[in-house]
DNA sequence: CGACTAGTTGATTCGTCTCAATCAACGTGG
DNA sequence: CCACGTTGATTGAGACGAATCAACTAGTCG
């Protein structure tokens, strides 16, 4: 396992280019990342420091313990953050999907890996600046606050799977968290039937997941043997009746918040 | 288990004292709490918004889906935010220690239970004109940013923890951090010998490691058969050791933050 | 004193991991 | 074009760790 992770690394650090400058007007994550509260003004200022990175699948963005020259929002594509023990157990600990912040103010040495899971393009933002900008205009620092917030609760659903759920009820959350993302992204309710393409390799979820990949794999048959799911190739999923897939996934009925 | 917790609930929902406002100035968690950056005049208006509560160990600050009219610091003590599955399954999602911040601006209804675990004394503000200052002074908005990714950081390591760590290595791992946490106190390092207490019970340390009270039990015995540490009484530990105790954890020798 | 709580320990069961074989899809070089 | 290696995934057999069920101890309170 640690070895196939250096393996990967090797082959992918050849690749991470550099793209030119879009215009932040256009930008599909324009009122939902760390800039959303932003007035034109500022979002000039963020104009002039930002650039765009792109990663492929399975390429590291960041390695915990390197130097961190900027902090970005993901724009397209899915990141995870890991962390891992000596002995080469690793742990997701944040799944980064469009509009979210990766790196942290005033914190140059990074304290995770981020892995591009699917292709990623980076928007990033060069950290001396981006700092000053936290200080100086209100927007930016209210706006990661309420980010971050959302981010710790997110951790803490995901501490009580990793700690009380079995299995089965950890696959069937995770698909349906996708799966409410999914419906989320197309403004719809996630009712009845539709269709989901899983973002991550069987390795992935099972990290995800705090489990072995055969574990997921098992698990995954298991659902699709009992109906709950369908599987279309390995990567994509229809669902017949999510209800369902929510009973199985162990939580309470509803799991509706208020902001 | 439910019914415990139940009986636990009517036992203690009778007292919940108020008590009179003391002066920030002396505060022991004056420069650590969200009050932290503030000078003399937002400590004023602080100081006109608050009240202090206290609360008895297994009392409930407050429970999932309340309505919470205040926001605030614990002063002393620690509280525990639990999460449940619908079946009774529970799983701790924060510790709350001295310095600690409750509820969430912009969130009247609590997301999570609320259980003290020693005797709690909070420093309460009222919900309203806190939110007001958040938005017109930046100091408090400011270090609840700082204190919101400290806590962020904890949950990733917590979720470390909770996915891939064997028993064992989760009892070594709480009482690291429960030394760590003591010897940060008294300002001197976790080195060599040392003696701590625990503030939990082995149910609510179960809670908090993703396991059942009896492998708790277990695990603290075992680690004490093997010299790792000594038991004085049930909730007091003397370590002989601080870093076998952390080779025992399965985590990185270091485990050292940079800020 | 008995009732109750917190904790310990034992016997057994069960769920997930580990190790291993197998398969399909894909790309590569002879 | 086909044999070969690689990658992602599935499936099986057996081992092992933690949960479960249960008995028991020590301390505390009324």
């Amino acid at each position: 396992m640690i070895t196939r992770e250096i393996a990967l690394i090797q082959i992918n650090q050849k690749s991470a280019s550099h793209d030119g400058g879009e215009r932040c007007g256009d930008c599909p994550i324009r009122y939902r990342a760390v800039c959303a509260h932003c007035e034109t003004d500022e979002l000039a200022l963020l104009e002039d420091m930002k650039f765009y990175r792109s990663f492929d699948p399975g390429q590291p963005i960041v390695w915990e313990g390197d130097r961190m020259e900027f902090v970005g929002s993901v724009v397209t594509g899915v990141a995870a953050l890991t962390q891992t023990l000596e002995d080469g157990r690793t742990q997701m600990v944040g799944l980064l999907l469009p509009s979210d912040f990766l790196g942290r103010p005033k914190r140059e040495i990074a304290a995770y890996n981020a892995v591009a899971a699917t292709k990623v393009v980076l928007c990033c933002f060069r950290r001396k600046p981006f700092e000053d900008m936290m200080r100086t205009t209100p927007h930016v620092a209210h706006r990661l606050l309420e980010m971050t917030l959302d981010e710790l609760d997110a951790a803490r659903e995901w501490m009580l799977l990793l700690g009380r759920k079995t299995a089965r009820e950890k696959i069937a959350s995770f698909i349906a968290i996708i799966a409410r993302r999914e419906a989320a992204l197309q403004k719809r309710d996630p009712g009845g039937r539709m269709r989901i393409e899983l973002p991550l390799t069987r390795e992935a979820m099972a990290d995800y997941l705090g489990l072995t990949l055969e574990t997921v794999s098992r698990q995954i048959s298991a659902l699709k043997r009992d109906g709950v799911i369908e599987l279309v190739g390995k990567r994509a999923i229809n669902l017949p009746d999510f209800a369902r897939l929510v009973e199985e996934s162990g939580d309470d009925s509803d799991g509706g918040y208020l902001s």
